[in-house]
This record gives structure tokens, C-alpha cells and sequence, in this order.
DNA sequence: ATAATGTTTCCAGTTACTGGAAGGTCAAGG
DNA sequence: CCTTGACCTTCCAGTAACTGGAAACATTAT
């Protein structure tokens, strides 16, 4: 099948499938007669374990290595784990830094009157000033 | 003062001070007759704006609409909130997004043996495979 | 034959900077 | 006066992971 019929089957664009054959995460597919990209089901298992895998967030270096591992029959399931438990921590590590800005946000948020006057605790923060009666927000 | 003061002062580096005025975020500094941009308090304390916003996760966009207001003495608090209130929801769209995420994965990784052996719930799931036993995660 | 669709490569743009190169400026020391 | 070193200047590249678009070729349908 050509690269179109592969991107629709596997979920990933004709556009990011050049793109992953281009940074080698994906071998060269072999080319038809008139110089057309050429995909088996094989290719498009391979394709629709990348987009799972970037779904979940894993970034495509990631995803070199587990698709290393997923062709690899001697592969330990230990390193499997160890990629997958890297980035939950790292993921762990964004969520409590979003929390708390979203924490420190909604605070100055509820504090905002949000009507045609000027004076607004939020621009107070980011200006450095104190929040009347509050303690400084960062 | 030269740059590398203003810098030190707003904690924002040079070469982002630089990048700021070459994007129209802040004006051009005025120049010493040796070419060096010159920096006053003022400057500074926009600086500083710009770094705790940015530290706050505002786009540089939203940034520069903060300033907008933060200078406009006739502003109406609620088009600060209104912005605050928009990054707000995109944080906890991305926090929705990484817990479920990070719910997934931390499932996956409970039922990895994590050892020598080769089977792994984690490679099943991303080649699409469901899990013995267990409904599919996605 | 021609039109429509699919594919090719290549370049640019996205976000918000950082790193580095090549070269000018300035203050202090010899 | 000259040099050294710290600081500054501009400009180009690179980052992550693609997407959009242009120009041209291939294939298929009418």
C-alpha cells in the first residue's frame, strides 16, 4: 500500500510517517516503479505502536528505544519498565509544577474583582507589589 | 546601566532581554555611544513583570497583552482575569491530560514483571494487544 | 487527452529561547 | 600607550516534533 492508505491505518499523517523515516525512528520503505513509498501491515503494527506510544506522551527518543526493545525477543521486560517509569516521574514532576501555578492562580483569580476598574491583585503579583493582606504569591 | 546589570537585576538573561526587543515584546533601549543598550529602573521592573509571568507560564503572547494592561491606567480588571482565567483552563486541560496519562502507564507498570523475561503488559499494550485479563487501556 | 488525486522533495515556520562565532567597547594595570 | 579581560554587539544554528505549502512527477478515472 502506498504511504496514504498507511497513514490513514495506522492514525499517523503521510507528513510524520516521511518525517520518522527521515530521523531514522523508522527504516526506508522500499519504493514502487514511479519512486512510491511501499507499506505491508507489518509497517503499519510498527506505525500505530509509535502513535500509541506518543499518545501516552513518550517523546520520539523514547520511542526509539522501546520500539528497540518491542522487536528485540531477548529484551528484558526491566527496561521496558525503566523507560515507562522515567517518564511517569517526569510527568509527575510537570503535573505538581502546573498544580501549583494553578494553585497560585486561582488564588490571585479569586481576588480579582473582573469589572471596568483598574486595580487587579494579579498584575500586583506579576508586578512584585504584595497583595493587600496577603501573603506574597509566587 | 549596561545588560548584563539589568539582567542580573530581573533575573532574566541578556540574551533573552535581546530576543524581547527583537520580537517587540519590550521597546528598544536606548544606546550609549559605544553602541551599548542602556537600561534605567523602569526597565527593570518590566523585566522582572516579564520573568514572573513567564515563570507563571504565560505565553509570551499573554505576556505582552499583560503589559499592555500593566500600563494602561484605565485597563478593567476583568480583561486581566479573563486572561488569567483562559491560561488557567489550559493548565487544567494539560493536568487532565497527564493524570490520565500517568494513570495508564502507573497500570501498566504495576503488572510489569520489570525482570529478565521478555513478556511485558507495557509493549502489548502499545503494539495494540489487550491485556490478559484486563480491559484495554488507552 | 486531460483532469483529479496522490506522491515526491525541499524549504519555511512553529515556541522561546540558548550557544557560539567574530568582532567592537571599556576600565584597569603596566 | 598598550594590553588584557570583561562586557557588549550582531548574526547564524539548533532545539522538539512535526505541519504547511510549493513545484513537479505518478497514477487513475473520465
Amino acid at each position: 500500500m502506498n504511504i496514504g492508505e498507511a497513514a490513514a491505518l495506522s492514525g499517523i499523517s503521510a507528513k510524520a510517517i516521511r518525517y520518522y523515516e527521515s530521523i531514522g525512528l523508522i527504516e526506508p520503505a522500499p519504493r514502487s516503479d514511479g519512486g512510491y513509498r511501499s507499506y505491508g501491515d507489518t509497517d503499519v503494527a510498527f506505525l500505530t505502536f509509535i502513535r500509541r506510544a506518543r499518545g501516552l506522551g513518550f517523546s520520539v527518543e523514547d520511542v526509539t528505544n522501546l520500539l528497540g526493545l518491542y522487536r528485540d525477543r531477548n529484551r528484558a521486560s526491566a527496561d521496558v519498565k525503566a523507560i515507562a517509569q522515567a517518564h511517569v516521574a517526569g510527568i509527575e514532576r510537570k503535573v505538581a509544577e502546573l498544580e501549583s501555578i494553578r494553585r497560585t492562580l486561582t488564588h490571585l483569580i479569586e481576588n480579582c474583582h473582573g469589572d471596568e476598574r483598574p486595580d487587579c491583585p494579579i498584575l500586583d503579583d506579576l508586578a512584585g507589589a504584595a497583595t493587600p493582606g496577603d501573603a506574597r504569591l509566587v
